[in-house]
DNA sequence: TCGACGATGACCT
DNA sequence: GGTCATCGTCGAA
């Protein structure tokens, strides 16, 4: 059985060993009654004091970074590329602007929702592969931002699942941010086909 | 105000 | 491999 992550999880001070930890666990959303998740199998770590990579860097509180400086256990969600809504876990303690990235999740719950949110015909690989993906199968949208993970629409839950090997490399899309885009920030499950790229 | 630019994805060749 | 849709954010003016 699998059991709801409790908010001390998300108020760790190391965000590379939260990312890290969060996979094979279950994300997932209750959006006006429609219930869907899936197993998180690649995520990313994002840390506002050391590292450029990361919208809260150097410490920099704006309107759009500041749900990274409250306590851990919160959806950031904004939008890229104006089209795709991205989806992360806010962590670390109030003041400390550390979030995770999910990137990729395996369709575990409400498959046909998921499937009809994503205007597809059947499961694939493909549908939930990608950060952009992953909101999109799950019907998280930019208002969820700063939703709690604590609470009815948003939360993750823990799993037995312990059997996989994680594969640590570099994150995707930031080589703007010089030598911290060589950081080993990103985190899969090796050879899970639903991780992206 | 204004303009450059994304933590991407879909589709094309 | 390449192109491009599409718009909020942020720093410069």
């Amino acid at each position: 059985m699998t059991r709801r992550l409790k908010r001390e999880y998300y108020l760790g001070d190391n965000v590379v060993s939260i990312a890290r930890s969060l996979l094979g666990k279950i994300l997932i959303t209750n959006i006006n009654g429609v219930i869907t998740g899936g197993k998180i199998v690649e995520t990313e770590a994002y840390s506002g004091l050391v590292d450029k990579a990361s919208h809260a860097w150097p410490n920099k509180k704006t309107a759009r970074t500041k749900v990274m400086f409250e306590p851990g256990g919160i959806a950031y969600v904004y939008l890229c590329y104006g089209i795709h809504k991205l989806f992360n876990i806010v962590t670390n303690k109030k003041g400390k602007p550390d979030a995770v990235l999910v990137r990729a999740i395996e369709p575990t719950l409400g498959i046909e929702h998921i499937i009809r949110r994503r205007m597809a015909k059947k499961l694939s690989k493909q549908l939930s592969s990608g950060p952009g993906k992953v909101s999109a199968c799950l019907g998280i949208e930019i208002d969820h931002n700063q939703e709690s993970l604590t609470g009815g629409k948003i939360w993750i839950e823990d799993s037995k699942e312990s059997d996989h090997t994680i594969v640590e490399t570099t994150r995707i899309g930031v080589d703007y941010a010089a030598e911290d885009a060589l950081l080993p920030w990103r985190f899969y499950i090796k050879d899970n086909s639903y991780v992206s790229r």
